[in-house]
DNA sequence: AATGAATGAGAGTTCATTCAT
DNA sequence: GATGAATGAACTCTCATTCAT
């Protein structure tokens, strides 16, 4: 009452239930993820699910754009160090994220039904790899201005150095065929894609 | 009876079944795709699915089994032309094929279900993708003995050029973000990716 | 409070509360019409409407009783015309009256409800065409006191004038396959039910 | 097996199915007759509903158009009787069919569901009363011709002998005001609507 | 008096699967 | 081998109703 902000209360019953519903829907995938279980999971009734949510597809939306947020991979532009440090560095922060057992369940549910909600999938990719993309970008592009690389487009260039990091391991596991790597392989693997990426932008 | 071979004509029939599966499974999914949808597309009735597979999941393999003989992409080894134009060649095809809406619409429906199938993630990278990485290492081992590349493990190598094509295009794809390249397109994409892995990989 | 009649501000939301349920109900008809659809239309929350009325059939009991009031079918004792104008303006307003779309719904409704709310039918029947049809019926017997009718029970009479208004047009209008008439139409209706029954009636 | 006609199985189990889904349509209504309901009372599982009919609305049309073929009222052209006797002995027989308890239940759901499903009151109506209404037209007319009535639109005073049969004892029955009439009493008020009518189209 | 979040039963419908023919 | 009718469980979603605030 006379609070600035809100609703907190419904607002926290929200939060929980996409919490919540992001397991499920990681786990099982989207179709096989049903309300009712959802609804057990959160420890309340269907119904209740449909007075915050529209549809299913409405909640699964919500989950994938409270997704979007994680994954701490700021690109400091006034980072000193050598590039190849700092490509490391980011290169294996991020794939140590995506090579998380979560994030990766995420990845593949979204592809996998990108086909049939067009919009999920621009969701997902503009709430997460969109953003990590384009600071990406912006650090090249600093770079580029300081002459320390090879001018040329800056976002195709963040985009391979991404698909470097991810060209082995990450590929691997989308399919099963790899367990999650440890901290060293992620930090080799990295070192690799700055070292190509390097070679091929150096001045 | 009597034949040297086979139940030509069972072999006919379960052919056929895979087949118009296929089509199902890639348009729908394998959650939303049914045994009905199947069974009418097929011209059959449901019962008789089920005496071919014991279960959807058995035909899903199936269909996904099938599939890795797809896409052409020989490597030449005798080639003799010089390497950035093979790998564009290359690249070229490898990029055409898996933008192809049913190739992708499969990935995605590979990627999408191999949490929860393990095997079959594996039986179709190895039918699929596995056996075309193989052939470019040993295309690039090839060229490294003669000296045209720098020494290195010639599969991660050949992992970090499929990746560089696929780097733009087809990671928009893959999220409904892109539609289907141009020829032209293909052609860019494989180029820049070539002109990365030779600065990358020059002796 | 303090006041000499009434709960005013109360009275007022329940008849407002009845008066939007009435266009609900019509307009869906009792079992798809839902006390979330009422309370929107209302603006209030479905609580309020458990504040006033007990029940979803409570209140649609209360639309019906409040329903009888329309349609003024005055029939006067001391009009001097010629019966057959009389009862072609008397028959032609009834028509008229329940051919308007709003009244044809809830015909529809209660009528279709009749079966298993009795004591709704009865209700509306009570408050509805009763009234109109005991008016018609004194006016018969009027005119049979003064000569003008041969000498018979004139509730039956009225009945019976009313049926023929009604043989065609709104008969199928019932069944959905006429439209609401023209004025000229229900005037020539009207018309020839006069006819026939001054003909059976002719003294 | 070789036989001329039919599906026999399946067309039995269909038709059971109609009929029993007609006692629980009459009883409960349209929107209160759960298809749950209706196969427990078929002794099947409410899956073979959906083998049969595509929909519950389907099946419902399937009730109506079903029914329209009760009620035996062949009109006889060349019945030599009285018209007086002819026209109370079928005003009778529909009265006392109009008034069965599954007619009247039939007649309320029709006319309730009609505003909503259109083509159902349609075919309700064509499947039912605008036959009887049709072959009445055609005595009235072989009448006419034969001198015994005054020339005038058959079907007009088809609809007004109907109406005028239902006029006061099947009205009231519609709404829950009376009980199913005796025998003698259907009897009456055929009688009395064949005065009304012939002393409107005496000659 | 008014709210609106919460409920749980139950709606229509679809499905993978089975089995007698 | 092929069928297709039959199943029953599970699905998404809606509803009338209640109750703490």
């Amino acid at each position: 009452m006379g609070c600035g902000e809100a609703d907190t209360k419904g607002d926290a019953r929200r939060r929980r239930i996409v919490e919540v519903a992001r397991s499920v829907f990681l786990e099982k995938g989207y179709g096989a993820a049903s309300m009712s279980a959802i609804a057990a999971a959160v420890g309340g009734s269907k119904g209740t699910l449909y007075v915050y949510f529209r549809s299913k597809a409405e909640l699964f939306e919500a989950v994938i754009r409270q997704f979007g947020e994680g994954g701490d991979l700021t690109a400091d532009l006034s980072d000193s160090r050598r590039l190849e440090e700092v490509l490391t560095d980011l290169g294996g922060r991020m794939l140590a994220f995506v090579c998380q057992p979560e994030t990766l369940a995420l990845y593949r549910t979204v592809i996998g039904e990108s086909g049939r909600f067009p919009e999920l999938g621009e969701a997902f990719f503009k709430a997460g790899p969109q953003d990590k993309i384009a600071r990406l970008a912006a650090l090249i592009a600093h770079r580029m201005d300081a002459g320390e690389l090879r001018r040329a487009d800056p976002e195709i260039a963040a985009h391979q150095f991404f698909s470097l990091c991810r060209a082995v391991r990450h590929q691997h596991m989308l399919f099963g065929l790899a367990l999650a790597p440890a901290d060293a392989d992620v930090v080799t693997e990295a070192k690799e894609a700055a070292r190509v990426f390097l070679a091929a932008y150096a001045p």
